[in-house]
DNA sequence: TTACTTTTTGTAAGTACTTACAAAAATGTT
DNA sequence: AACATTTTTGTAAGTACTTACAAAAAGTAA
């Protein structure tokens, strides 16, 4: 009866007598990584990643450069990913605030991954909104 | 002020007058990229397109596999990425019924993107964990 | 005939996300 | 003194997501 759901992976064993899990299943309903999956995911989050890759970045600073976001949702997303280990947050304890957000070497890794999705999206862009029946012109407003 | 924004690309011009953009912008707000974004990134749409990785699949089938989802979710998201034309939804037209859901070529593209960084976060996910000081035993709940 | 099959949609109700707006801190500028 | 600065949080209100449940189709099995 073992592994007779291909999403349920058991890769290693504790030298206990319990079972050591070693791995994430994000099909699972109650595996944690699901949490996870969400905030790297989120409609914010994946902008976030994407935004620190090229360096550290003050509040106000990824609130200009992803269009749309309010104050509230950036905070917000800013709080998951640091909860996740995503990112480091930086204050200077100053008034008026300083307070600078930079990519963990584990965030760094997953934006890449988040990255490498939204730059294929962009590319194929176009050719989705065709399919779509829609023009191609305009695509890059502002 | 072209391109003062280092989000805005512009890499192709038509042979119109007309200026031609032909890739998309996922920072900037009103970019139809950030809808399709949402629906690969949605809190469903991850775990269809891995599941539909490894080959057709029927809507209860989907629905076992993916732990949680109800099946006015399913089908929502189902909705939604066919409408991107991620995937093709093949209906016998017989009662009961019988629909068969697959990945398009653009589908499969997007869903290898989406997998790796799951599969990367179920990897990685003990040691997330960790860092925010929870167990890493009985990660693997059904 | 009654029960069961599969997929999708409607309804109602609840939770989560999102926005707009105001407030707060201590110092520098006008 | 009045104002701008930066980041975060509180409130209230609105939108979007999500669930649970019932219903429908037309045959087949009991």
């Amino acid at each position: 009866m073992l592994v007779s759901n291909p999403f349920l992976q058991v890769t290693k064993m504790s030298r206990t007598l319990s079972t050591r899990l070693v791995r994430g299943n994000v099909m699972a309903a109650a595996c944690p990584s699901r949490e996870i999956l969400r905030h790297l995911t989120s409609r914010w989050g994946v902008l976030v990643l994407i935004a620190l890759l090229s360096g550290t970045r003050r509040f106000s600073d990824l609130r200009r450069t992803i269009g749309g976001v309010s104050e509230r949702m950036l905070a917000q997303t800013l709080q998951w990913l640091e909860q996740d280990s995503m990112l480091n947050r930086r204050d200077y304890n100053t008034v008026p605030p300083h307070v600078e957000y930079s990519l963990t070497s584990l965030g760094r890794e997953a934006a890449q991954k988040v990255q490498q999705l939204a730059d294929w999206l962009e590319v194929k862009l176009p050719a989705i909104l065709d399919a779509r029946g829609s023009v191609t012109t305009g695509v890059n407003n502002t």
